[in-house]
DNA sequence: TTGGAATTCGAACGTTCGTTCGGGAGCCCC
DNA sequence: GGGGCTCCCGAACGAACGTTCGAATTCCAA
């Protein structure tokens, strides 16, 4: 990485702080400036627009999720615990980095022409791999795209409520999601967590 | 209600649609004008400016998602029938008012002043009614914060997805993200969709 | 030391923004 | 029939917007 891409990070970071502050169309590109320390025509070095400025930040971070969520999940063996893996990587990773996922999931709608198409085949990739991950648990209690987008609001939600600076670790925050979600959808009597194994075995 | 009113209502309606296609900083006061089929400047007749626009869509529709969803609960006796009737009527109604929940979903951070705060304390209310309703579940098995925020995760997500006239029946997506709901943070062994129930007593 | 590419920026461009202004219809009551 | 409302709009305002341009500065290989 040379030092044109560590510049261009520094200021994608910038850039995905102040959209996430004041939305991509609240936010001017002199406030892009401001946040990055640079000046606002020196942006244009770097970007070809505004609306380049999103799609980088969107299309990196849809690919850092997407590449993080198969390396967790292919490192479990049943399809409950994958499922419980795509979304304890999908927590953490949205509270690592909470500008730019808050962005992916705002400004979804905001993109036009091959930026717009680019990020929605990202997204559908990674629905994709969601889907497939539910279709391994037998007995759904659900449809499993309602389920699937069910997930992903519980999940993306986050940005409204939750700061990772807060009463409750990332890791938590997981872990009851997962547990709320696999108890609705997936069969009851999970071996670990339910309460049902141990009341029919009292 | 007057012609005052009615008229106001007309340009609410086109105002929710225009703000709900292309967000509130990207629509323009000559977009609502002319979805309205008002002229820019006969918009200030019946109100103050853009901001206080986007305040009366929101303020009007949480007030009557609020009392709706009173009326749905206080039919049910139990807990469970309780938060079912909430989500129920969360559901059908963000369905019937796409427009005006996407902006009340989508725009939360564009108010300021008086205004903000009054719609906070809109969502603060209904917010505090579904805690209260959790609070009636023996032996939950997350949070209720938690569980909370991911319910209007779930429930609110459908904006991104969900379409009324589409292959879903709004009835059919509310019981399934109630089972859904239910199944994960009730005790198991809900006595009429489980099929724990079925496989237990054949 | 020098030439050229990379990097940066002040200043300005044309456009669009939210809002305002002054006045013109339509209407009702005195 | 005239004064005072409500309702509505064309035109314009100043500000802010995304973007561009020409030049200054920095940097490194020759």
């Amino acid at each position: 990485m040379d030092g044109f891409d560590r510049r261009l990070q520094q200021l994608l970071a910038s850039a995905a702080k102040v959209f996430a502050e004041r939305g991509y169309h609240g936010a001017s590109m002199r406030d892009v400036a401001r946040a990055s320390g640079m000046s606002l025509a020196g942006i244009y070095h770097y970007v070809r627009g505004k609306q380049e400025l999103l799609f980088l930040i969107q299309d990196r971070c849809f690919a850092a999720v997407i590449a993080g969520a198969r390396g967790a999940v292919g490192a479990e063996a049943t399809p409950v615990d994958r499922i419980r893996a795509f979304i304890r990587h999908h927590i953490l990773f949205f509270a690592a980095h909470m500008d730019e996922m808050k962005v992916l999931a705002h400004e979804e709608e905001e993109l036009s022409g091959t930026m717009r198409a680019q990020v929605r085949a990202r997204k559908r990739e990674y629905v994709n791999l969601l889907l497939g991950l539910l279709d391994g648990v037998p007995g759904p209690r659900v449809s499993r795209r309602v389920a699937a987008y069910a997930l992903f609001g519980m999940m993306n939600w986050i940005y409204t409520w939750y700061h990772p600076t807060g009463a409750i670790p990332a890791a938590q925050l997981a872990e009851e999601i997962a547990a709320l979600f696999l108890g609705g959808y997936a069969e009851p009597a999970l071996p670990a967590t339910s309460r049902l194994v141990a009341s029919h075995g009292g």
